[in-house]
DNA sequence: CGGTATCTTGACGGTGCTCAACCCTAGTGG
DNA sequence: CCACTAGGGTTGAGCACCGTCAAGATACCG
């Protein structure tokens, strides 16, 4: 039952939750629906009153902008909430588009307004989680706004090594990381020539080993002091929580 | 009364409040303390258990970097709650100093805690306000991964008078900007010199006009298609709110 | 009036982009 | 089984945007 619900089990990951909030949860993810890799699933997707949990499979949104420039905001993994920054406004303002097959499960705005007026340990956790990607968010500028290529590419190991972590999809520190690199150029700031260029470098210097799309970390501790990296999804405060 | 309070007056702009909710919103200004302009009220002013609504004045928060970079993650202006993204955290991830002289009221994270269970409906509006100020943040992610300078201080520019809209503090499209040009450096990804000379150019191509520190946009038209700026503050979507 | 912070302007150099060619793999259809 | 295609990755050469360094100008403040 609670294996049934990838959100469930992220949200109790954080805080143990009555059976009253596991069905509240658990209700957000009855529909589900497939989709093929690389296919955008909006803006034609659904209207913009849903939002949608990830059941499995990556997905990454980004923004158009003018002269065809793209910029990734983010990338999307089993048990994140899709859509949740679009919650405020009538149009989407983010596109998404799925880097392998994936399954989701769509759900109404509406949906959260019963969580909010049900559940207030519920509303503060939810709360605390898109705060916490919003921390995520926050080093990423940093890394855009004040990092070398090569630091950027560090960053992004290490950030998506950390949510695989929490994630439990991590064997050994190897990993897979099904993005192309225009799109983690698109995510950086950088162009696929130059991602393909920091690779190489940084497996000449050992400090990572490539296999066929999968990451192999040589040498974490040198990388997270070359950027100051904080694991932002170890140690929350949850101590002010409502009952 | 509602006078008194400046976040009762922003959260009004969204929506019509209950006496009950103005009195649970107003709660949050009661106490009140002074800054001088330059100072770090962070990490020295209040323990991580504190946050506070700025009354008066302008703040930027920022993270620093390896080798003294820094990067700048927001500007803050009066109605700002002040710390919400460190909500989650035991220890403050953000350093905060005043650009101005300031008035900022503290108030304890457990006071989020009685907003969460005593009303849905401010929640349901914390909650959306959160997300936009997180659009905006994903604008400024654009801008620093996929636009150049000259792009940047457009967009920088365009940001700021729409905040400066939503706050009332605008005469005819002109505004003050109290940062240093090092501080907007740090907050595009760009140098001191730099912004110095995208300025110069903005003004010589008659886009803006300068006048000790003071702004004016000549062509805010052709500025906003060059960055397809979008104003996040209009038009949200509060159709899906609890009662 | 001296001192400090900020802004401006110039010269020079490097990081990362552009353009281009090439390789490899997977998928398709004959 | 093989030719063909398309998408992705790699590598090289040239160049431009923006950083660095430095000097000078201006404003503010004690």
């Amino acid at each position: 039952m609670a294996q049934s619900s990838c959100l469930v089990e992220k949200l109790g990951r954080f805080l143990s939750l009555s059976e009253a909030d596991t069905a509240l949860i658990a209700e957000l993810e009855k529909d589900e629906q497939s989709f093929k890799a690389h296919t955008k699933i909006r803006p034609l997707g659904w209207k913009a009153e849903h939002l949608c949990v990830v059941k499995e499979g990556w997905l990454y949104s980004y923004r158009l902008l003018p002269e065809g420039r793209r910029q990734v905001l983010d990338v999307h993994y089993p048990g994140d909430v899709l859509g949740m920054a679009d919650l405020p406004f009538r149009e989407y303002s983010i596109a998404v588009e799925t880097a392998t097959d994936c399954c989701l499960c769509p759900f109404p705005k509406s949906a959260m307004d019963r969580i909010f007026t049900q559940s207030p340990r519920m509303t503060a956790l939810l709360f605390t989680i898109a705060l916490v990607e919003q921390t995520v968010l926050l080093d990423r500028l940093c890394a855009l706004g004040r990092m070398e290529a090569r630091e950027r590419i560090v960053y992004l190991l290490l950030e998506v090594q950390a949510r695989l972590r929490l994630a439990g999809c991590l064997d050994r520190n190897r990993f897979e990381l099904p993005l192309t690199q225009t799109v983690i150029g698109d995510m950086l700031g950088l162009t696929n020539v130059y991602v393909s260029r920091m690779f190489s470098e940084l497996e000449d210097d050992g400090l990572i080993d490539r296999d066929n799309g999968a990451f192999l970390l040589k040498e974490p501790d040198q990388m997270k002091t070359m950027v100051d990296f904080k694991d932002r999804y170890a140690a929350l405060d949850t101590g002010w929580f409502p009952i």
